[in-house]
RNA sequence: GGUCCCUUCGUCUAUCGGUUAGGACACAUGGUUUUCAUCCAUGAAAGAGGGGUUCGAUUCCCCUAGGGACCGCCA
């Protein structure tokens, strides 16, 4: 057995969105799998379209969901001789030949079809004429010459068989009339040249692969296995593509999904092993396998990421989720000062409690990141003379506490309430705002023993309160 | 329009001819609770339609309908 390679080919066209990250995990997935190699294609030969952010962009994105290439990258560009000569060669052996239709004239064919309602297909004009009747001063393309007879059967690993009549497959070009060549040439040789094994990818690229298998056959090439994937849908059931809303990594990462979070969400979707959700990333490549793969296209579904991240907030080790948070604050919000950093590790467990995403644990903690608290303008309002004489009591007991705990503090709130004639609400609710600057937050004991006794006693007396 | 693909709860899916069609998210209700949450329990919710094949079809075949992808000298 040949070990297994697979390879994900971006164009650095535009931001890499999440159903070329899923593909990219896939593919990284199955080569993990099987023990072999995965190996990552910058696809530039589009020199007007590719641009150097983007591909820093796809190199960043992959890094982020886990998932690493081996071997550098390849840069598609660098290797165009290699696919010129194999053009050459298709040429010489009579499997390609030159087309000297003008641009125009293609044009024009396929306007005609248009209005006819008929499908274009280019009409073989020059397979079969002499090169003697060459325009002068035009440079030919160099076009594919495709089966007409018969059909071809494409063992998809995913979609099983798939068959195709070959006269659907038009002559299609491999060198522009400047000598480029163009994608399917190019991703053939490569694949070809990098002994790639498998080759999965999106279900867009069928037609494409039909007309690379005759590339492969003419130059006698052992043929890789192909698995078309579904394409991941928008919520209107559309193509996924790089112009929607919330569709590149950075979308979800600045909203404070973390990458374990989005990665197990992406496997799932499309793919399944019995009824496991929660996959770590080594269950991942243990299970994964080209069976588990559905047929159908999947829609994105905004919540099940969100509470896909919720589970991965509540059960990652701690110090892993608080460099997480940290370094998300970092990139996306403000710095947590390093005085406060010690006071929000401690607050986690509480802070995570009512967490979806790393910015609500940056929101639910700003009372401990602040300097000074940020009054909720209606929920200051609930400040009443009552409620004022119920924080200055507070403070004069709870001046005399040493120790912070539930324990120590629960007798004063109790008493509190006994001396003022409320309920737990008429403490703890003012307490809070005076605390937060807002109603809503953690338990009013977890708020006090995170802020510590000094800073407690500076926000109690805080003029605005007065 | 042509070619190809797809079709189980709202969503992601399990089922590989025999199940009260299962799970997860979301939703609803109840409980716990000091606010907001968490947590726990319960509930509602699906085989697109029509033909076959079979003792028996969600499952296999065909047709219809609906949805999607592709149809570049882009990748």
């Amino acid at each position: 057995m040949k070990k297994v390679a697979t390879r994900f080919a971006p164009s650095p066209t535009g931001p890499l969105h999440i159903g070329g990250v899923r593909t990219a995990l896939f593919n990284w997935l199955y080569s993990k799998n099987k023990k072999g190699s995965f190996y990552l294609r910058i696809e530039d030969t589009d020199k007007e379209r590719s641009k150097d952010k983007y591909k820093e962009q796809i190199v960043k994105s992959l890094k982020w969901i886990g998932v690493e290439n081996d071997g550098d990258e390849y840069i598609q560009s660098k290797k165009i001789n290699d696919h010129i000569k194999v053009a050459n060669e298709l040429l010489k052996n009579g499997h390609a030949y030159k087309c000297y239709c003008s641009s125009d004239e293609i044009e024009e064919q396929k306007q005609r079809a248009k209005q006819k309602k008929i499908p274009y297909i280019y009409d073989r004009k020059w397979r079969n004429k002499n090169e003697s009747e060459a325009p002068k001063d035009s440079k030919p393309t160099i076009r594919f010459k495709s089966k007409i007879n018969g059909n071809t059967i494409l063992k998809d690993l995913v979609q099983g068989d798939v068959q195709i009549d070959n006269n659907t497959i038009e002559d299609f070009i491999i060198l522009r009339n400047d000598g480029s060549p163009t994608y399917n040439l190019s991703a053939s040789v490569d694949d070809h040249l990098m002994n790639i094994t498998h080759i999965i990818r999106g279900d867009d690229h069928k037609i494409n692969t039909f007309k690379q298998m005759q590339i492969y056959i003419a130059m006698k090439w052992e043929l890789p296995s192909f698995a078309h994937i579904p394409l991941i849908h928008t919520t209107e059931g559309k193509k996924l593509s790089k112009r929607d809303k919330a569709s590149t990594l950075d979308d979800y990462s600045k909203i404070g999904i973390m990458s374990d979070a989005l990665r197990n969400y992406l496997l799932r979707l499309g793919w399944s092993y019995k009824d496991k959700e929660i996959f770590t990333l080594n269950e991942s490549i243990k299970y994964f396998n080209l069976e588990g793969i559905g047929k159908s296209p999947s829609k994105l579904d905004m919540s099940r990421i969100l509470s896909m991240n919720e589970h991965y907030i509540k059960n990652i080790d701690e110090n892993h989720l608080f460099n997480q948070l940290t370094e998300y604050c970092k990139l996306y919000k403000s710095e947590i000062k390093s005085d406060k950093k010690e006071k929000i590790k401690k607050s986690l467990p509480f802070l995570k409690n009512k967490a979806k995403t790393l910015e609500d644990i940056f929101n639910n903690g700003q009372y401990i990141m602040v300097d000074n608290v940020n009054f909720n303008q209606e929920d200051i309002k609930l400040i009443d003379d009552k409620a004022k004489k119920v924080i200055s009591d507070f403070n004069t007991k709870f001046s005399h506490v040493n120790k912070l705990s539930k324990e120590t503090l629960e007798p004063i709130v109790n008493e509190l309430i006994k001396s003022n004639d409320t309920n737990f609400k008429g403490v703890g609710q003012p307490l809070r705002i005076a605390l937060t600057g807002s109603k809503f937050g953690p338990g009013i004991y977890d708020i006090i023993i995170s802020l510590g006794k000094d800073e407690v006693r500076k926000r109690l007396t805080n003029k605005k309160l007065s």
